[in-house]
DNA sequence: AACATTCCAGCACATCCGTGCTGGAATGTC
DNA sequence: GACATTCCAGCACGGATGTGCTGGAATGTT
């Protein structure tokens, strides 16, 4: 049996190099022969591992998603006390404020548009929008010193605090698409300034 | 001299060809095949109209801003005498509430990802930031009852009602994005009840 | 009626696309 | 060392793409 090859790392290696075709060329130019060409690799080559484009497409905006929950998971493990400081990082994670949340969040609305025609990347966006809303509700929790929702879909008890979580919800959103779209005029540091002032008005 | 045409009309008529594409198919379909035969003409006759595809997608995203444009003006001069109902219907001119709206909202955005690496469409998206940041400005002023700024760039005396125009104008666009994104989680009644709470809440 | 001008369908061309396929290189096992 | 298996570069094919080009149809003027 020779050469055997990590199969799941080398499909996370070809979906990496997707993503840099999409933030340095748009996801237009995501065609087997530029992500292959990216990843160093030929455009045959990518068909062991991902039978279509689709599947190709769908693995890389997935495999997006679970990365940015991983980065969630570890800030919510973070040291950090301050109710505040903690609901305005969690938040944070979701923005386009440094290359690699950016990168995150152009491929997640650069495959907007395919995504509401296709059932697959349709599925994955919407897990996107189940997690961003339970962040949300996180970081209201956090703020309000309430114990955390569990499950995904768990709303927060209080009325109040649960409206709070859904308009932070379209703010979360909002300031992601102003960050990619017009990073010259909506700069990082506005952002951050945004969600400070924000998360202090819940107070 | 035969066979007169309106250019710009018929300009206008493919660029509404265009956005039916993007609304059916979605963006990556808008080849001059595909806007011709929506338009009822030949791949080579849209050559007399528009020299490149690039100036195609230029024109339709841009008629489509002055479209929605035409829309709020319109709206400004209503009669309605409430200043929270008149504020409310300022940002919903903006939002996917009912088919013509939702197809603005759906070209803009699908437009998104190449408008950030193409001078032009960007150029666009940049006067649509101004505008509807103006917009966001004219509701905070209407529902306070303050004088209304009358340049696109001019911004509210009051820093505090200032910060609430932009906090507006990032939920703007976090609204529009949920709602043509996940209309079955994010029906149109639901972004009518978030926007109304919000203005309300100014009160 | 004859003409000049405007318009448009259709073809041509080179390029790119997704995806099958093939031949051989690489490598772990016997 | 021989073999079986895994892997990968490259080619092939049919189709779609943007964009030139051409011939002729349509129409207002003379």
């Amino acid at each position: 049996m020779p050469r055997i090859v990590d199969h799941e790392a080398r499909r996370r290696e070809i979906a990496a190099a997707l993503w840099r075709v999409v933030r340095s060329e748009g996801v237009e130019r995501t065609s087997v022969r530029t992500v292959a060409a990216e990843a160093g690799w030929s455009a045959g080559a990518l068909r062991h591992y991902f039978a279509t484009q689709e599947d190709l497409h769908a693995f890389a905006l997935s495999s997006m998603l679970e990365q940015s929950v991983v980065r969630v998971r570890r800030r919510l493990a973070s040291d950090e006390t301050d109710p505040a400081a903690r609901a305005v990082a969690l938040v944070e994670e979701l923005l386009p404020l440094d290359d690699e949340r950016r990168g995150e969040c152009l491929v997640w609305y650069a495959f907007a548009d395919r995504a509401r025609l296709d059932a697959v990347l349709g599925d994955v966006r919407r897990q996107g929008w189940l997690g961003t809303r339970h962040i949300a509700r996180l970081a209201v929790a956090e703020a309000a010193r309430v114990q955390r929702p569990l499950g995904l879909e768990d709303e927060l008890p209080d009325p109040a605090l649960e409206a709070r979580a859904a308009r932070l919800h379209v703010l979360i959103d909002g300031w992601a698409v102003h960050g990619i779209s017009y990073p010259d005029i909506v700069p990082a540091t506005a952002l951050h300034e945004q969600v400070v002032a924000e998360v202090t008005s819940w107070a």
